[in-house]
DNA sequence: TTAATTTGATACCATTTGGTATCGCATCAA
DNA sequence: TTGATGCGATACCAAATGGTATCAAATTAA
C-alpha cells in the first residue's frame, strides 16, 4: 500500500520492459510463466517489475489455481491523465502545434 | 543526444521534482537560480534535474547575457500523449464489445 | 504418495540516480 | 580593474534500481 498513486504511477511507466508488459496484457491477461517468455530476463526480474507496476496501479492479480493471471487496470493511468490535464490551458496556445506533432508521430 | 525521446520523455517525467519544474515552466520562464530558489536543494541538484528534463526534451534553454531561461517545450509531451493513445483503441474495443452484449441481451 | 509445475521471497551484486561540495569561467556593476 | 553574480562541470557519496541465483510453498499430474 503506497500513498502516492501519481508517483508510483509515473514511476512503474519509466521503464520500457514496464511499458511493454503494460501493452501486453492490454492484449490478453498473462501469468507470470507466459510474461517470462516474451522476455530476455529471468521470472524473479518480471516479478518485480509486476509488483512497480502493481505498487502504479496499473495491474491487479487474480489467482486461479496455482496459476496468477495479471491484467491492465485501464482506470490505472488516471493519475497520469490527470496531471497532464494540467497543461490544457496552458496547451491550448499550442494546440494546434501539438496535434500536428502527434499526427505525425502516428504516421 | 540521446536517441530513445519516448524512454527520455517518460524517465524525465518519474520524478516529483522534475514534474514541479515542468509546472514552474509552464508559469514563467526561469533561469536556474530562480527555480533553485523554490526547491529545498542545491542548484547542481537543479541543474541535473534541467538537463534530465532536457533530454527528454520537455525544455529548451535561451541564453540572455549571463542568465540562461529555461522554458517549457509543450510539444514535448508528445511521445507520452502518443503512446498513451494506444489504449483509447483498447477502450474503444471494450466499449464496442459492451456494447454488443447490451445489443444482443435486448433480443 | 510422489514428482513436476507455478509461483513468491530473499540474499546478493553492479549500475544508476539524486544529492552535496567545490572549482573555474563569463558577465555585469562599482 | 575589481568584485560580485550566475552558471557549468566534476568528484564524490548514499540510496534506489534492475538484474541473478536460490530456496521454500502450494497446486496439479503420475
Amino acid at each position: 500500500m503506497t500513498p502516492d498513486l501519481t508517483q508510483n504511477c509515473f514511476r512503474a511507466l519509466a521503464d520500457p520492459t514496464r511499458r511493454d508488459i503494460v501493452r501486453l496484457l492490454a492484449e490478453t491477461n498473462m501469468t507470470i510463466g507466459q510474461l517470462t517468455d516474451q522476455f530476455d530476463m529471468t521470472r524473479a526480474a518480471v516479478k518485480k517489475h509486476l509488483t512497480v507496476l502493481s505498487d502504479g496501479g496499473l495491474i491487479t492479480v487474480t489467482a486461479k489455481g496455482r496459476e496468477r493471471f495479471n491484467s491492465l487496470n485501464p482506470q490505472g493511468m488516471a493519475p497520469v491523465l490527470s496531471w497532464l490535464e494540467y497543461f490544457d490551458t496552458y496547451w491550448d496556445d499550442h494546440l494546434a502545434a501539438l496535434k500536428t506533432a502527434i499526427e505525425k508521430d502516428k504516421k
